[in-house]
DNA sequence: TTTTTGTTTAAAACACAGTTTTATACATTG
DNA sequence: CAATGTATAAAACTGTGTTTTAAACAAAAA
């Protein structure tokens, strides 16, 4: 009975190196079966499907990363530390974690109604103190009103989306592995002065 | 020997209609058999293959809609009516059309080098002149120094991400379908407002 | 006209995918 | 010891993209 916790991890451990690997989509069950050295029966006995297989990896992986930039926006300091700390943990995470900009990309890719549900996700993108502060500032005078949604969603599209067109850029602007991961890193300055800049009064 | 083109067009018609209606993935070649009322063989007798017949699909909408947007990026118009301009017009083509935004998604998350090197694609971000502009006015010191890449992947993520999550927006923001349509709208003088404030000289 | 070539259809088969079934072993608990 | 839930294995099922084979037809070339 000590048997299924060691198949069940070793199918997870096997999925999450092949999608890595190989991404979602070019990785067959089988393979993971190989990879793992269990019958492919087994596979659909601990996970339903692959679909559920792939989204058990992306929540666990969702989880364990989700909580330090949940943190960051609940914590008391003051607005521009807040976007400088979480665009930075932001970046960070995608940078140590490449599945997850994959997943990112499988789901986005989707797009069904059941995974834009899924609790990690919307666990995530809780942004209720953080827009409320928002408010708060701007009523206080200290920065200028703003939508609170497409602030939300500007930070995010300038801290994700270069990600996702990695090979682009790479190919754009001539970058090796190293200089893109640079030029990621240079956007922890960046994105924070033009998000900044955006709440400044004039 | 007419038959052919018609042949062709079927398909090509039926494809984009199932594409658009179902997501290539979830679409099948039997599918799009039946609807342009060929046989399957043909299918693979005038593309070679699915894979093929999406990238025809995709390159033709392509390059009907990126001629506008090179226009704006190589005109000879000021720095901030250009970015202007083209924000406007990048964001009215993805909200006319869906296809292009699904097919994006499909494009950066298979993400192989073969697909980036798409003479679509490449066409579309060919940005020496927005670049020199952007180079020349620092010199002058009209503008900021900036660096190129940077704020052009700045106002790509910007104008592209928010149609990647919309789902996602919507359901946080609880916005209908037109709602969200208004919220996009909203960014072309926001995204503008956000850029050009990242060039103006303290 | 005859021949050749390009186009269309049909039916079947192929290889591979995810999934399910069936049967059997194992281990723990009653 | 029997019963029950868990674990494993092998094979089969369904649907996918693709290919093959054979036959028909139309248009262009000889």
């Amino acid at each position: 009975m000590t048997k299924g916790k060691n198949t069940e991890q070793k199918i997870l451990n096997a999925a999450t190196e092949l999608f890595l690997k190989k991404g979602v989509d070019r990785t067959s069950v089988r393979d993971i079966a190989n990879k793992a050295n269990i019958n492919l029966a087994l596979l659909n006995y601990y996970f339903r499907s692959k679909e559920n297989l792939f989204i058990t990896i992306f929540s666990r992986l969702m989880k364990k990363n989700s909580k330090k930039l949940i943190a960051i926006l609940d914590s008391d300091i003051s607005l521009e530390e807040k976007i400088e700390k979480y665009v930075a943990a932001y970046i960070d995470i995608l940078l140590k974690n490449p599945l997850l900009v994959s997943f990112v990309l499988v789901i986005l890719h989707r797009s069904s109604d059941k995974i834009i549900k899924l609790e990690a996700i919307s666990y995530l993108y809780s942004t209720e103190k953080f827009t409320q502060q928002l408010i708060d500032e701007a009523k206080k005078g200290n920065i200028r009103k703003t939508n609170t949604t497409h602030f939300f969603v500007d930070m995010l599209s300038l801290i994700t989306f270069p990600f996702a067109i990695k090979l682009l850029i790479k190919d754009k602007a001539s970058l090796s592995e190293n200089d893109f991961k640079t030029f990621i890193r240079e956007r922890k300055k960046r994105i924070p002065r033009l998000l900044i800049n955006e709440l400044k009064l004039k």
